[in-house]
DNA sequence: CCTATGATTCGCTAGTTGGCGAAATGACGA
DNA sequence: TCGTCATTTCGCCAACTAGCGAATCATAGG
């Protein structure tokens, strides 16, 4: 129970939702994801987490870099059929398809230009 | 996506997917639920609002009580899937199991006796 | 009518949550 | 070793939420 109402409450605000769709192509780097929400770090990097723990994304770190995908085959079914559920659901939303958009825009950019951007 | 995040919202409790998981055998009054969960009228009655305006749940008036069964063939597939998915995941969770025992002894009673026992 | 009763609405309190910026962490490079 | 930079942690504030009891609605029955 406890688990599913771990998954349930971080699918239960918009910003995650967008973060964990934004995946659904393939990882990305935390400071991508920052330049998508377009919110501080601080609140993207505790979003993250909070997917993270709830066993909806994997985390792998490159040295100064954060990496996240979508939890895979190995991840419990519970797990599996939410996901599943979230991309029948929003698949076809305006926000999430602006935010495919905004991602190849973002995808295409230089990486230190990036990390610039949100500093300033 | 409103409408996805009110599911998910309305999903992110425990109480309310009590509640939600009590109805998939049948439908049940409200009176039945407050029963079964133990809490203050007003506070049952507004969970089950909640349910009702995500679409998770249907409602009949009969006079003065008020039946509540779970979203049938014409809700929305967002709705459908969501519901599976909860039942698939908590259907063997020890609590809700033993809600269902629970919810067997409370079906038995009389009526008069059930709502007498709220206000005592 | 008048009362009883099932449900709902309202007002309140305590606890939770999303957002931020500042400070801390940890790894890379000069 | 020292500074830089991506990320995380911490402390704070505003907004939201679950819970309750009291008051209100609406209907059935006297």
């Amino acid at each position: 129970m406890d688990a599913f109402l771990d998954i349930a409450k971080a699918l239960s605000d918009a910003t995650r939702v967008r973060a964990l769709l934004a995946l659904r192509n393939g990882e990305l780097c935390l400071c991508q994801i920052i330049e998508l929400l377009g919110l501080a770090p601080s609140t993207v990097s505790k979003h993250l987490d909070l997917l993270f723990r709830a066993g909806l994304v994997e985390r792998r770190k490159e040295s100064r870099w954060c990496y996240f995908r979508l939890a895979g085959e190995q991840a419990p079914p519970q797990v599996r059929e939410a996901i599943q559920w979230v991309r029948a659901s929003l698949e076809r939303d305006p926000a999430i398809r602006q935010d495919a958009r905004t991602l190849g825009y973002i995808k295409k950019r230089d990486p230190a230009e990036l990390s610039a951007c949100y500093r300033s």
